[in-house]
DNA sequence: TCAATAAATGCACTTCCATTGCATTGCCCT
DNA sequence: AGGGCAATGCAATGGAAGTGCATTTATTGA
């Protein structure tokens, strides 16, 4: 377990108080995390830093960005030993619609898919919604 | 190839004149379409009439609202023998970030996926992204 | 150490699209 | 014709992302 700043360091990341906060917010959280949810965590810290902040992490591959459909972004810390500098970590992502909670599902690959021809893919999203495991009650 | 206003009437819309004009629209479109899309269409066209006019579609399972990532929402005719009323339609949608242009892939389902317990899915947006066929030169 | 420089932050404002309220119009049926 | 409901048009709202710019804070190097 490297301490945060050192973690943000490695990353070209300055570890200012407010990021550190942040990042130290997103590792604790076991959902994906939207912009709202640090601003009413933190509720002196001003929204656009926080957006920043985020823009920041998410350049630096430190998080990245979910768009579950929910019409809000969610952001979520990359796994340990992703290369996202080469390529994405494509994980799905489960939202659920009873809770609204959005989970990385990081074992789960976003399995490969034969294109007609003429078409190249160089990203993919793929998010399932349903109920969660909490709100199946399992 | 039948009518389009007894196919309206078919899924219980009132064929007006605007929303065959929209459903014409529809049906002409290889790509999927936006509501300023249709907008431009018709420039007579008031934009809620239009919205209101999609989302009718949509609910009586005439169109699919398709979440591309670009923020805009995008609308496409579902296929004929599309069993939406049961379940819907998984196929995928390739997003093209050359030229912006979404389309379904009605050919390419979503693969089934093993979801860990307690998850139940109950719907699957899959969108890749990347270079259409007629970006990449091909 | 201290001034110069660069980076981060805070506040106000903008933009973009989705969505709604409400008055009006048009359609259908008796 | 007339009652009633559905569809339409216009105006306004809402939510979230993003930007401009002034201010504060950190870093650098003379
Ligand atoms: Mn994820
Ligand atoms: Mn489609
Ligand atoms: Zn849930
Ligand atoms: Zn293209």
């Amino acid at each position: 377990m490297i301490a945060s700043d050192k973690f943000l360091e490695s990353k070209g990341i300055r570890p200012t108080a407010m990021r550190l906060l942040v990042f130290q917010h997103l590792a604790k959280s076991k959902v994906a995390t939207t912009l709202s949810d640090i601003e009413n965590a933190f509720a002196k810290a001003d929204r656009t830093t926080l957006f920043r902040t985020l823009k920041t992490f998410e350049q630096k591959r430190v998080v990245h960005q979910i768009d579950d459909g929910s019409g809000i972004m969610k952001y979520a810390l990359c796994e340990e030993g992703c290369n996202c500098e080469l390529e994405r970590d494509l994980h799905l992502h489960f939202h659920c619609t009873n809770c609204g909670e959005t989970i990385c599902l990081t074992e789960q690959k976003i399995p490969h898919i034969n294109l007609p021809d003429g078409f190249v893919a160089e990203d993919a999203n793929l998010v399932l919604k349903g109920i969660c495991d909490k709100c199946s009650g399992q």
